[in-house]
DNA sequence: CCTTAATCCTGGAAGC
DNA sequence: TGCTTCCAGGATTAAG
């Protein structure tokens, strides 16, 4: 499941491939996964991809029209991989790989194709970015590599919900996921079923850090391959091999040795160290 | 305010 | 072996 070091080597891999390229066309196989205008000069046909950007989980993909005569409106397609997607560039006519929905074919004969089995991401169209801004980012907390220490606890000193389920909210920060929330609150000693409001800002200073450490290792491990999770190149990661806890429930502590304990916070499978980790 | 549950969806795993 | 059932979960929405 991408979260956000997964989408942002998603992010990186991709403009290597594709940033500077133009799109000759774009194939729509599956017109529900595209929210908006659905027309393919709107899913960036005709225009050269200018950047790639990310906020926590999702993507936005700029583009300016080839031919400037055609209006100088720089487009914007926000793309959210759910659970299952992923963005590939290929070259070749490979294996026909099933639930591709979206194909955007390149000026140099490659090809990005986004694909999501279970469907529970999505592109959403905007005419620019200051639009995707001004509409679905503004619900976006801080992105977890930017926050601040102050700014994390100014949000949740005020909320009495468990700090596993408060970390999850995208509109408080964004970019974490059930994988990471679970990694750092074990690397912090904290309980996820602490109350968010007990929780001093003298350790809020000691979790971002930790936390920022955290995703940063995981983009450098190339993010956590548990199912699906490919790069723009295909490529897996490698960080599930240093989880701590994720997928561990029953498995010794790597600390202490004591079986991890598992619950359910918010709906979500959690698992942490009753020993290790102190609840507030 | 906060929680739970249902919803979307597929494929892998477990059970019989 | 082959069938059925369950389960995973990000975000949203409704209901308690």
């Amino acid at each position: 499941m991408p979260e956000l070091p997964e989408v942002e080597r998603v992010r990186q891999s991709l403009a290597a491939r594709a940033v500077g390229r133009g799109v000759r066309a774009v194939e729509v196989r599956r017109p529900g996964v595209v929210r908006g205008d659905r027309s393919t000069t709107a899913l960036l046909a005709g225009h050269r991809i200018t950047a790639i950007e990310r906020l926590g989980k999702q993507l936005a993909i700029l583009g300016s029209p080839v031919d400037t005569t055609m209006g100088e409106e720089p487009r914007c397609l926000c793309i959210h991989l759910g659970m299952t997607g992923s963005l590939c560039v290929v070259t070749n006519d490979n294996s026909p790989r099933k639930h591709i929905h979206v194909v955007w074919h390149l000026d140099d004969g490659s090809r990005i194709e986004f694909r999501d089995p279970r469907r529970f991401g999505g592109i959403w169209v905007y005419p620019n970015k200051a639009e995707l801004l001004k509409h679905r980012w503004r619900h976006l907390g801080a992105d977890a590599l930017r926050i601040s220490p102050a700014e994390l606890y100014a949000a949740l000193h005020q909320t009495r919900r468990p700090i596993k389920a408060a970390l999850l909210d995208q509109e408080i920060i964004a970019g974490l996921g059930n994988i990471y929330v679970d990694e750092l609150l074990f690397g912090c000693g904290i309980h996820p079923l602490s109350r968010s409001d007990r929780l001093s800002l003298e350790q809020f200073r000691g979790l971002v850090p930790r936390m920022k450490r955290l995703l940063r290792r995981a983009i450098t491990a190339g993010g956590s391959s548990l199912r699906d999770y490919v790069d723009a190149n295909g490529q897996a990661g490698e960080f599930q091999l240093s989880h701590r806890v994720y997928g561990r429930r029953g498995l010794p502590c790597r600390t202490c040795g004591k079986a991890l304990s598992h619950t359910r916070v918010g709906g979500r499978m959690t698992v942490f160290c009753v020993s290790c980790q102190k609840r507030y």
